[in-house]
DNA sequence: CTGCCACGTTGACCTCGCTCAACGCCAACC
DNA sequence: GGTTGGCGTTGAGCGAGGTCAACGTGGCAG
């Protein structure tokens, strides 16, 4: 395919929910094993490429979704087109969580994304039958919240050099939950990505990488890969 | 009482759950009337002086408290002392959401406050028995997850005076859902929680206050008192 | 190989909001 | 009445991070 920010629809795509390598992290954990099978009746699995639109804020919000493969960004824009992302979204993260009748928010995939969509109504039959699940969704909003008032802290009272560093650590728990061993990893998203992610600019983020490596807190041995040699002197730099 | 910052121990109170004149908006509007008495057995009424503080972040979280009078501050600190308000709370408020076996964050009352206590553990059989309870608490912790991420845009993107609109335009949104008239309000926190709260210093906080009044975009009466003659405009200045 | 384009880096300069300091106001207390 | 202390306002100067611009680099199409 040779445009890759194409704005064509997702496409389906055949899938059973019995394989999915995500299932343990995501809110169908709450099903048993059992019980799969009237999950894959309410799934439809659709896939994006990198930069296309998940839904935008405002839209009518009949979906939500599961993301078994691939990364997303959720943002909010003002009105003159400056963006504030809110947060990245890994597999095994839920996607549409705050929505009442209409997003809060924009998503858009990152890179190759492959989500699983779930009618709204449908899914409300399954909370209703099975109350574990709105138990496991619950955590996951409260965890999230925790996640926001962490980010408001950064964004509202640490200094660039902080939030760059408070990042990084952040995205390198990321990177040990999904198993790699050593302090080093890959960034799914670009530097604009990051600036708006910090409440930074472009030239800022790429200036604070640069001063970070000099003083050997981080490795970049390419523009989208992190080593940390000292994990705790890098933490030491997300807030002191 | 002579001393108001006094750090003595919240002191209990007797109170009815059947007269909370803010039942209807807290989480306990799922409870039905008759079954007010099983709230009334697991709730102790705690109050609180100005300044106090009702639970530390890192604290142990045995308690979940609503908010029946008076205002509260949830906030963050780093090392060094910096602060951020990730909100303010109001009557009928649910504290301790997002707590797992400790707080996420600090919360201090602002002014005299009164607060139904709940032990997390009695409260969980009532989620069990009342399953509308946690679907109430579910809907609540997507509202404030919704109202972080506005947060978050505001800390990440908006210049000072676009910050300080946006907050006098929540506060009135407030203030209106509370039965106030026209566009006018008070104001429970200091000008250094304004600061706290918007990623601002007192200063900056200050002088946009005065820069909003000499514009015509507000009045202030008293230093916390503020009236809107026209709130579209004001709302205007909230993004550009 | 060549040209193109998106992305990242670096430099020079500027500005918005911070720092530091002085001052005003008001309520509490002696 | 005078003093004190908390809070808010105002001013002067500064600096972290933004803006604007140039340049480097790597992937891809032809």
């Amino acid at each position: 395919m040779s445009v890759i920010h194409s704005e064509s629809p997702a496409f389906r795509l055949p899938r059973r929910c019995a394989q999915c390598s995500v299932r343990h992290k995501a809110m169908c954990s709450a099903i048993d094993v059992d019980h799969i099978d009237a999950l894959d009746r309410i799934i439809t699995h659709v896939q994006f490429r990198p930069g296309q639109t998940v839904f935008d804020e405002g839209d009518l919000a009949p979906y939500v979704y599961n993301i078994s493969r691939g990364h997303v960004r959720l943002f909010k824009l003002l009105q003159d087109g400056r963006r504030q992302i809110t947060g990245f979204l890994n597999p095994g993260d839920f996607l549409g969580l705050a929505a009442r009748k209409t997003y809060a928010y924009s998503a858009e995939a990152i890179s190759d994304a492959d989500l699983c969509r779930f009618k709204v109504a449908e899914l409300e039959e399954l909370l209703t039958e099975r109350p574990p699940v709105r138990e496991r969704l619950y955590e996951m909003a409260n965890d999230e919240l925790a996640a926001a008032q962490e980010q408001m802290l950064c964004l509202g009272r640490k200094t660039a050099k902080e939030r760059v560093a408070s990042f990084l650590i952040g995205q390198l728990r990321h990177a040990a939950d999904c198993g790699a061993g050593d302090a080093a990893f890959d960034l799914a998203m670009s530097r604009s990505d990051i600036a708006d992610y910090l409440g930074l600019t472009i030239e800022t983020v790429s200036r604070t990488f640069t001063a970070l490596r000099e003083e050997g807190l981080i490795g970049l041995p390419t523009t989208h890969r992190v080593s940390i040699p000292d994990v705790a002197a890098l933490e030491f730099a997300t807030e002191g």
